[in-house]
DNA sequence: CGGCAATTAAAACAAACGTTTGACTTATTT
DNA sequence: AAATAAGTCAAACGTTTGTTTTAATTGCCG
């Protein structure tokens, strides 16, 4: 950590701060003092705080979302090919997979994942902007996957059933240190390969409810 | 809203403030200008901003919850009397009905749904937990009579599709104005028992999946 | 009407915020 | 080695925050 440039220092130690207690409740003070550099610094590397979230944003969410674009495209790929419709279960795991794998992919990924997994909810107008934009484009043609794997229901059913996919992967991004109740014998941080079986199965089993 | 008292015009303002703009980002003195009243009222009805966010939790919570409570309760008690375990499906409709019917039962009760959607991911610790304070056991009772209704699956697997549902319950009490991506053809807000009836469809199948 | 408590009003408080400045140091280039 | 660029630093900027203070006003009861 000594070693690295200012640069990289305020993206990873924002990125944890951000994670922790959110955009607004996390000051430049706090940021620039943890991670042992001149508050200056931040509007010298980066311009503004809002700045400096969306170079967050950019590092991680950037390449993650490229690997599930490609992913959501082979999987159409390979179903065309075959001359068949794709799968529920392909368009979901072609998205779950690498988000939640991420977790372990690199330092402080988690910490992204955290990050993210509030921004659906994030109450600044800006930074909401900045995630839904990057996100946009793969929200999309997951859509359209799904209402080619589930012919039988309208677009407005797809739309529902996606949004409420969304909200159940949110909660494997972001689950709060503070639970309101923790039954014994549960494992707040399970594998990534088990969480994703655990979320596919159910997810699987909703979408294509009749 | 002339003729209302001070102190439950400072409620209703900002509830609804909150709700737009969260917490952090909506300040005493937009609250008290838009409700036309001092800003020393704040403090002298309810003692902090943080007492203010507390009491409008407690006026709309308490009574949902113990709503839901009586709904879950009475659940469990009908299928004790009749010599079987409740279904899934009477679980999650007593969560999930007085939830969503809850928009439209009230003036303003759409504006408390909104900010509750975001209370999961609240970044204010203080904000956060008076909301899992009144909600705990409302969670915990769910989580034990879907262990009776859902003998096959560990009490792990039961807690994390719990998360997920309660992950697509929230997408329905809070849908951010832009979203990333509104394809043609659906319906932003549905009416409660259509988006009942679509939720409760989706919960079951990936509670009850294999 | 008079008096007391409840409420509202205006002003000021200290603290924290993001941002900017200008001097200083280090690194790179010519 | 001189000159230019890049980076860091402490300090201060003006603004906004939640909260407090003190005075004025209102409403109610005897």
């Amino acid at each position: 950590m000594d070693k690295s440039t200012t640069k990289q220092r305020l993206l990873d130690v924002a990125e944890k701060l951000f994670a922790d207690s959110g955009y607004h409740c996390t000051s430049l003070r706090k940021i620039t003092a943890e991670a042992g550099v001149n508050l200056a610094s931040v509007s010298y590397h980066f311009g503004s705080k809002e700045a400096l979230v969306e170079a967050i944003f950019e590092r991680r969410l950037r390449p993650l979302n490229e690997e599930r674009l490609g992913r959501l495209e082979a999987v159409r790929a390979d179903a065309a090919a075959a001359g068949r419709k794709p799968t529920a279960e392909e368009a979901l795991r072609a998205f779950i997979e690498p988000t939640l794998r991420f977790r372990d992919s690199a330092p402080g990924a988690r910490y992204f994942l955290h990050l993210i997994g509030r921004a659906l909810t994030e109450p600044d107008d800006a930074v909401r902007s900045i995630f839904f934009r990057m996100v946009g484009p793969l929200f999309a043609l997951l859509f359209e996957v799904l209402t080619e794997t589930l012919p039988n229901l309208s677009r407005n059913q797809v739309f529902w059933r996606l949004n409420f996919a969304i909200g159940a992967i949110s909660r494997c991004t972001f689950l709060p240190e503070k639970l309101p109740v923790v039954p014994p014998g549960v494992e707040l941080e399970p594998s990534p390969d088990l969480q994703i079986d655990m979320l596919v199965g159910f997810l699987v089993a909703g979408m294509e409810a009749s």
